[in-house]
RNA sequence: GGCCUCGUAGUUCAAUGGAUAGAACGGCCCUCUCCUAAAGGGCAAAUACAGGUUCGAUUCCUGUCGGGGCUACCA
């Protein structure tokens, strides 16, 4: 199945390349735009302004060749406008012909990729024994929306949480442990003891130097295979992944494989040793390092960096001078796991902006070591506090997700009792959790991915405006609609009877956001940019909101009445699929 | 210092180089004998500054000012 945009774009390609001929390019494909000024049409074209470079041809003429050649469309009117715009506004009847397929069409429309692929993502990871904070909050709910929209789109999808299990922070939790930790309270509550362990050993650690050392030979003690430590290490894990599910589950975020740091341990002795016999690493100071190796341009090569007019080399260490590993060593060992046991074609990585340097290096090995593959550094803004600062998460005052589940939760049950007081307690909670949940999904992902952002209590938990409730207020209201219409089976009544007229202006309106659905979900995954499909299911929900004050549907009659309904189911379905993408639920009531 | 990134209504955010820069919150007006008012309909309000590229710039380039990040043994 091909969008409405996208067979008006092949079209015009066609019209294009008999106009220019050889001038074009042989894999050229014109692009059409949704119109951001309604009274120009529907859709629109530059084409011909871009081409007119190339072709040095007056842009208005040739516009005017081309609408020519595109003589009278079956989609659309065609028009010529300003500088040599093309513009289409969609035929009603084309409108109709759309939404008659959606209703036949479980994907309501979307295309499936042409070539799937199998694609690992790189999300969420927090780390052992520190429970998860609001900063966590991007890369697991952006990397979840990927994984269901790549699904969505017909690729095989393999999530992967790389969480931290063997880091540094293991020598302060295996001296807590043996010297602080009350065994009685760590039965009764073992994450909370876990990390009041932690701060409390951390504090004590910037306060007596001597203690860090310590801490540090019980991490070297861990990681020579003492037994008495990996034994604890191992109840640590246990513990905190326990921990993670629960908030996981009541996120609906779960993951394939559960593949941490120290998975890999056993393949990064032989992985350096294999980089320096290859001439990729060599030693440097006593550190084992990977440098350029001059396949790059200098400004765009990630192990150069410009220091006073020159350049210097800044190598990416996969081997302390201490014998020690790092982060850069673990995921080079994981990258090269997930070629080889997972047979990925692409890798994601969802990780912050600030890493940037870090995954150029990690993908220019990659090239080194002729490992090809399709790997993205899925980057984000970071989130800020009031001050425009980064939030800090090393100072004891981080908030933590769990705490910013449970007020969404909490604020969303006001509502629910204020709104709905005779609802049955057990429906109340579940669309407080729902409603709550939705909320900070939602307001996460209308971000734009890239842009640092502040955090703020009232926009992150907000019911109102542009919103999930609103969206799910909006199914609601369908929902209510069609109860009380006394259909039984929706698939079955439109089925039988297929006709949609569309007169109102708001019908329209409504129309033509049911439509772009099958173009704007291709467009959110291709770019990874989530907040496509939040401002477009928003813009939805509005259209229907305004639709339903001006459009009554169960008052009307005949064919006006089966229109209308036949619009409400589009729209609820619609809604619950594009919500779902975002892992979002939907409701009967609320 | 060098490199990267960001500066848009009072506030928080949108806008593949496109036409009159969109929303939300907050502010000010209206609308519930009517399918759930968690809603709808209005009003006021913004591209840091200075140049350049072109039919056209919030977007691309240069410079200035300001925030953040990265810049060899943390992850």
């Amino acid at each position: 199945m091909i969008t409405l945009p996208g067979q008006i774009a092949k079209k015009l390609t066609k019209a294009l390349r008999d106009e220019l001929g050889d001038a074009l390019p042989r894999d050229f494909c014109a692009t059409v735009t949704v119109s951001q000024d309604l009274r120009y049409g529907d859709y629109q074209s530059n084409e011909a302004m871009v081409l007119a470079k190339v072709a040095r041809r007056n842009p208005r003429e040739l516009a005017q060749a081309v609408v020519a050649k595109l003589g009278d469309m079956t989609e659309a009117e065609v028009s010529l406008a300003g500088p040599g715009f093309i513009n289409f506004r969609i035929k009603s009847e084309k409108y109709v012909e759309c939404l008659m397929d959606m209703l036949r069409d479980e994907r309501l429309g979307v295309p499936l990729v042409e070539c799937p692929q199998k694609i690992v993502i790189d999300f969420s990871a927090p780390n052992v024994a520190k429970p998860m904070h609001v900063g966590h909050i991007r890369s697991t709910i952006i990397g979840d929306t990927l994984a269901r929209l790549a699904r969505f789109m017909g690729h095989t999808v393999i999530t992967d949480n790389h969480i931290g299990d063997w880091g540094t922070q293991f020598g302060m939790i295996l001296w807590g442990w043996k010297n602080l930790v009350d065994q009685a309270a760590l039965e009764q509550h073992p994450i909370e003891v876990l990390l009041t362990t932690y701060k409390e050993v951390n504090k004590r650690c910037k306060e007596q130097p001597e203690l860090l050392e310590a801490c540090k030979s019980e991490l070297v003690r861990l990681q020579s295979g003492d037994p008495d430590n990996l034994a604890i290490w191992k109840r640590c894990i246990e513990v905190t992944k326990t921990g993670l599910k629960k908030i996981y589950d009541q996120l609906d975020i779960h993951f394939d494989y559960w593949l941490g740091e120290s998975f890999y341990n056993d393949a990064l002795a032989p992985l350096v040793k294999d980089l320096m016999a290859r001439g990729i690493a060599r030693e440097s100071e006593g550190a084992v390092c990977v440098f350029s190796d001059g396949f790059h341009a200098p400004q765009d090569d990630p192990f150069l960096v410009n220091k006073d007019g020159e350049w210097q080399p800044v190598p990416a260490i996969i081997r302390k001078a201490d014998g020690g590993f790092l982060y850069a060593t673990t995921d080079l060992a994981t990258l090269d796991y997930r070629i080889r046991e997972f047979q990925a074609d692409s890798i994601w990585y969802v990780v912050g902006a600030p890493q940037e340097k870090h995954f150029k290096q990690i993908f220019d090995i990659a090239r080194m070591r002729d490992i090809t593959g399709d790997f993205r550094h899925v980057a984000f803004g970071s989130i800020l506090g009031k001050d425009r600062r980064p939030f800090k998460t090393r100072d004891g005052e981080t908030v933590s997700l769990q705490d910013v589940i449970d007020e969404a939760i909490e604020r969303a049950a006001r509502v629910v009792q204020e709104k709905s007081p005779d609802m049955p307690t057990d429906e109340k909670d579940a669309v407080a959790e729902a409603v709550g949940i939705g909320a900070i999904k939602f307001a996460e992902l209308s971000q734009n991915r890239l842009s640092d952002y502040i955090f703020d209590w009232d926009k992150m938990l907000s019911l109102s405006g542009d919103t999930a409730p609103y969206l799910q207020n909006s199914y609601v209201r369908v929902r209510a609609i069609e109860r009380k219409s006394g259909i039984p089976d929706f698939s079955v009544f439109l089925s039988d009877r297929a006709c949609i007229r569309l007169s109102e202006d708001r019908e329209i309106n409504l129309a033509h956001a049911l439509c772009r659905f099958a173009e704007v979900v291709p467009a959110t995954l291709d770019d990874c940019r989530p907040n496509l499909l939040t401002a477009y299911l928003y813009d939805l929900a509005r259209a229907f909101h305004s639709f339903y004050e001006a459009c009554p549907v169960l008052r009307s009659e005949d064919s006006v009445r089966f229109s209308r309904l036949a619009l409400c189911e589009l729209t609820a379905r619609v809604l619950k699929l594009g919500m779902s993408l975002l892992g979002i639920r939907m409701l009967e009531r609320m």
